[in-house]
DNA sequence: CCGCACGAG
DNA sequence: CCTCGTGCG
């Protein structure tokens, strides 16, 4: 039932609050302090039921005060606005957020980009939509909303939903089935388009080591006749979390190949992966594609998440990187599905100044041989 | 002219005085303390014509003040008590260490490990003595000197070794030739047994992009009828600089195959290596071999720095790495010259308890075909 | 959710 | 001269 603590200006008060706290310290206040997050943290996780990165953000968001973490934790302010403004329309109605008045959609120009709706392509969006960060959350997920309902994907992979942003996804696009990766804190999400994605079995394959909560979601459909297995993770993140991430990639790997040869496969997500890190497993075995790769390389979505375009998080630093991939394992007989093209999305800053997400989002399109 | 500030107790005073610096300061303190402490190093390395290691020790251990940091480091006290006590003997006398009677050897077994002095065999010792840690630097320092008696080989390659040191050094073992690396500073030396080894001439090779004032010092010597090339280096220290310690690993390899196909090549020295940064160069050219590797890789001399076994550190944390390593690139026509044996040596406490340096030196033994 | 510098253990 | 956590830009 989480939704994190508001960034911005709250950040200097606590670290204000911070330093209050340690003046009162004897000599060793700064041993203090620093012990004793590890141990709120872990405290916090263990009453939440969440991970050390849930504990830690609610945490420094509320001044290392438990109990402040606590509510904020147990009481997300967007849940309850959410749950008031559904309260005012039908329940099951599907809206339009196209129509809404309150989202921004003027900028995004739809005349060329509405996919068409014919048996001949596929198409699927995956997206870290960053709900950890609850700065504007509301009006970034109505923004996430309007461009899936600007390119019509068949199939979407979400990383970084939480409960509130899960609840409001399911409000506005019922015409997607949604399958969550997990039941709090936060977690991966695959909706699939009701209207053409026929959902067979799905299954949750954990990952044995996470200190994130990170885990494998994999959907068995059938689309326009083509047996498909779609899978998203959230690959552990940071760039010390190398080794774990690593092993979950080889599970990713792993499972991919233990499907069935009639099957494709595509997995998506963001995999905070880093070139060496994928060569250090030997490269992708030959039968699996990174689609960006594929595709050679095209330069214009290269990096997905890039501080420099991208000012959601304030940094002050400039840095780039490929985190957010596709791969693509086709089916033995063999092309039935190829991928075709790749862009970025949430490229257009909303009303409120942010984007979307402090990632882009990956578009690919597939041409299916009928 | 340098050797470091105190260690133990003062870094605590030292802590203090810092944190007393700070709270005078303003909002931004800790930003201007940071930043300083960057140019204080810098000018620290050029007023002492040091790198930034000796300077980052010398100012860290005096409270980054920069007068108390000059004064450490141009009144080393290890220098003037060698002084004085040099004044108590004859200039040029050999002061053999196995009969001072200060010095602690009575824990070291000499009856057999004293090398035989035939010319079928070549015998060569490796070893950071750790002259940038002056705690009890003169006892270990005389440590060191015992074990080179004790095993008389006939090649010695030194690494960290200060100028107070290399003065000890050259008092006390007057049957060896002791070319220096540098000048000042610390730096690498190569000892030549008189007796045996004829050094025909010396070189000393720079590292062009090295912030810690590492370079790669070369002899040529002939020993019972063979041209040998004797190298010794210090490589880049720490993980981070993991980038420039393989550019200065090219260069030794670069250097080594650039001499005459009819001499052979001794390469040993504290090379800071990880295997990872090893086979990222492709691992080593055909003809050079890894002694260690070549005898198979005997665990008991595995590792070379290892801090649960050597408490010099006082580190709670126990890490142990391969970081001394010897290679060795037959001459053309082989045969010649060929690795016996490695140990591990300096396995003893000092009377003051500690060992005489936080590495362990290697002895190296090596057949000679005549 | 970057890379670097720093201090603690 | 290790690994980890932290704070900064
Ligand atoms: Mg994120
Ligand atoms: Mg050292």
């Amino acid at each position: 039932k989480p939704s994190p603590p508001a960034q911005d200006e709250e950040e200097n008060e606590n670290e204000n609050m911070e330093e209050e706290e340690e003046e009162e310290d004897d000599d060793e206040g700064l041993h203090l302090a620093k012990r004793s997050r590890m141990m709120l943290c872990s405290e916090f996780a263990s009453i939440t039921n969440s991970d050390e990165a849930v504990a830690r953000s609610f945490l420094a968001g509320s001044g290392w005060h438990m109990q402040r973490a606590l509510n904020a934790y147990f009481e997300p302010p967007l849940e309850k606005r959410e749950e008031e403004e559904a309260a005012d329309v039908v329940p099951g109605t599907c809206i339009d957020l196209t129509t809404d008045a309150t989202t921004s959609n003027a900028s995004v120009d739809s005349a060329d980009s509405r996919q068409q709706e014919d048996e001949s392509s596929f198409s699927l969006i995956t997206w870290n939509i960053d709900g950890l960060d609850l700065g504007n959350l509301k009006e970034r997920a109505r923004g996430v909303c309007s461009y899936l309902t600007l390119y019509n994907p068949d199939v979407v992979f979400l990383q970084e939903v939480v409960p509130p942003y899960l609840f409001l996804l399911q409000m506005r696009t019922s015409s997607y089935t949604v399958i969550p990766g997990n039941v709090d804190g936060y977690f991966t999400a695959i909706m699939l388009k009701k209207s053409r994605v026929k959902l067979l079995k799905h299954e949750i394959i954990p990952f044995p080591t996470t200190a994130m909560m990170r885990n494998l979601l994999v959907v068995h459909v059938s689309i326009s006749g083509n047996e498909l297995c779609l899978m998203t993770s959230h690959l552990e993140s940071t760039k010390n979390s190398s080794t774990e991430r690593m092993k979950q990639l080889q599970i990713v790997l792993n499972k991919i190949q233990k499907e069935s040869e009639s099957t494709t496969v595509i997995f998506g997500g963001d995999t905070n992966l880093r070139d060496n890190e994928v060569k250090k497993l030997g490269d992708l075995p030959k039968n699996i594609s990174d689609i960006w790769e594929f595709l050679g390389k095209p330069q214009h979505c290269r990096y997905t998440w890039d501080t420099h375009s991208n000012t959601n998080l304030n940094a002050e630093y400039k840095c780039k990187m490929r985190f957010d991939r596709i791969y693509f394992r086709p089916a033995a007989d063999g092309g039935h599905i190829i991928p075709r093209s790749m862009d970025l999305i949430g490229l257009e800053k909303l009303d409120c100044g942010r984007f979307p997400s402090d990632h882009w989002g990956l578009l690919c399109n597939f041409d299916v041989i009928l």
